[in-house]
DNA sequence: TGCTCCGGTCAACAATCGTTGACATAGATC
DNA sequence: GATCTATGTCAACGATTGTTGACCGGAGCA
């Protein structure tokens, strides 16, 4: 019934309105509680059609994935430029997206414990995250880059989905300080002189 | 007809095999994901047993974090050991439930995504490691033992339940190294002084 | 007019889930 | 022996799940 109004409005379509759909649910409800109905119903349309567009619920949440995620900002600067602006972003909420206190990240965080999506999940982390990161850090870089990814997902679990109160109702510029330091700790410390030093034992 | 077996065997009760079993289900594979039946199989015994002995699952859950957890070992001495302890017990693997590479930390780490587990996980982190390990350190207390709470959270997601590649595969000594400083950097470093310098702009 | 394709609905499938209540068995107690 | 209680089993409930296939209205085309 909603075929394109007499001129040229946008309108986006169906299968855009489910995506933006289950990027909201995904990202405030485990995979396996977000069910298809519930994605359906705020789109206001039939369960089996969600599925006709995707094929698959583990498809739709594939390509939710996908569409909530973008590309992290990397300064080109300094290893401190770099730390400030990964504490800014674990922080960020996402623009356009402005429900709640969702954020691109959500998605991905909430979704590491189901198997299906923690395939999508591993890939995204890797090839969108960890890689371009450690080609700007010392060896072992590969291990830095996850350690710090490791550590950003961490403080958002800890904040926007378990609510931690101390992350969920600290003054933000303060959590930012100590999270930027700790980043630019794990880019640039020597860990055979420093790290080692106390672990012989 | 398992009753006392003449003497005094100790001879583990069904109740507590119940909740070996779901310790283990639970540390493998998500809360949704986990069925009560898969619980009852493990032990030989009906599902409805599960459940007359637990009440619910959400209940059996909560037993199963709380029998799982142990309380973390935080030295007395200088920030230095503190640290290199708990870079060590992130690693740890269960002793007595030596199945797998499950440690008693995977059950919490497994368990954040749905909400029904995440009431029960999120009250453990704050009473058994945040409030503990806070008393250490200076302020903002609450806010650092967060951040290396959820940094221990992190590396643990990444390594056992995403199974990153470079934490998977990684030295374990090398990542000890580093991730012992990044601790001792989150607990000794003054935000005000060195975190807010570039976060002004 | 007739045909076909797109956008979408409707009803139902088979499976699984947590949960419940009725019933069985075996010691312990009287 | 009769009774009670702990330890279980069995069968089924109602709800929800992802999934499937039949169907339907309207637009575009010949």
């Amino acid at each position: 019934m909603r075929r394109q109004s007499a001129v040229q409005k946008p309108e986006i379509s169906t299968r855009d309105r489910i995506l933006n759909a289950a990027v909201l649910r995904f990202s405030r409800r485990s995979y396996e509680e977000t069910g298809l109905r519930d994605i359906a119903a705020d789109v206001g349309i039939d369960v089996s059609y969600v599925h006709r567009c995707f094929g698959s619920k583990k498809r739709l949440f594939a390509e939710a994935v996908e569409a909530a995620i973008r590309p992290v900002h990397l300064p080109t600067s300094g290893t401190g430029e770099v730390a400030c602006s990964l504490a800014q972003q674990v922080f960020a909420r996402d623009a356009t997206r402005s429900h709640g206190n969702i954020g691109p990240l959500d998605i991905v965080v909430r979704s590491f414990a189901s198997e299906d999506a923690a395939r999508v999940v591993r890939q995204f982390i890797l090839k969108d995250f960890i890689n371009p990161l450690a080609e700007k850090l010392d060896q072992p870089a590969a291990s830095r880059a996850t350690l710090i990814a490791a550590f950003l997902a961490g403080v958002r679990i800890f904040r926007n989905v378990l609510r931690i109160a101390p992350l969920f109702k600290a003054e933000r510029s303060e959590l930012e300080g100590l999270i930027a330091n700790v980043i630019e700790e794990m880019m640039k410390v020597d860990p055979v002189a420093q790290g080692h030093r106390r672990l012989t034992g």
